[in-house]
DNA sequence: CGGATTTGACCAGCGC
DNA sequence: GCGCTGGTCAAATCCG
């Protein structure tokens, strides 16, 4: 329950006990992930062999600038979701920056249901790649929680999903659910990457 | 009929 | 300063 609650949304602190046998642990955050593919989608098995739960903190000084260049043109920049159409006309905050997410999956379908209702409100083709991106926000009121879609077209069955922000209310499904996510895809084992350096063997399934 | 999806346009940030 | 790219909006459309 708890847990699985841990993982689509979050207060970046780790549960300490996780009961599930999965992990889902976020790798070393700030470590340098490329989530979002770019000519990048390499790193994210060159550098890690597998994949994982990513923890992005876009607005962590301390960690090292993106390896990339610039890891998402916007990766802090799509924070708020209301952009007005008046310029000038925020409340204050001008970017707020929300925790997100990474998920590296491998699924034949693109949308995992993680029990959360989703209305996708775009789609958009990215340099790189063959795939659209496509993005969702969820539909509870006041839960402006976003996660973006993307195949790797390097790996057609590999889904990435982005998470971010968290959500401010209870799931919708009841967590036996969280089975059937595991039957839709095959998570890649979120080990530091000591162990792993070959990802198409180790992925549990 | 209501809600979700599609799709092109618009906008902002960043790099050159 | 300009152009490129990604992210979001919103009207039209689709589907249950």
């Amino acid at each position: 329950m708890e847990n699985y609650h841990m993982l689509f949304g979050t207060t970046t602190q780790p549960s300490s006990s996780t009961s599930s046998s999965y992990n889902f642990m976020p790798t070393s955050a700030g470590s340098s992930l490329h989530v979002h593919d770019h000519d990048d989608r390499r790193g994210l098995q060159a550098g890690h062999g597998g994949s994982f739960l990513a923890e992005l903190s876009n607005k962590d000084a301390a960690s090292p600038p993106p390896v990339a260049g610039h890891g998402e043109s916007s990766a802090g920049g799509a924070a708020e979701a209301d952009r007005s159409p008046v310029p000038g006309k925020r409340k204050g905050e001008k970017k707020e920056r929300r925790p997100r997410y990474a998920f590296q999956t491998r699924s034949e379908v693109d949308i995992l249901d993680d029990g959360y209702r989703w209305r996708k409100y775009g789609q958009k083709a990215v340099k790189n790649n063959r795939f659209p991106r496509s993005y969702y926000r969820c539909t509870h009121q006041g839960c402006n929680v976003k996660k973006q879609v993307q195949r790797l077209s390097r790996d057609e069955a590999v889904v990435v999903t982005t998470y971010e922000g968290t959500h401010t209310h209870a799931i919708e499904k009841s967590n036996d659910n969280f089975e059937h996510i595991l039957t839709q895809m095959h998570i890649y084992t979120a080990l530091g990457s000591s162990n792993f350096s070959s990802s198409h063997n180790n992925m549990f399934h």
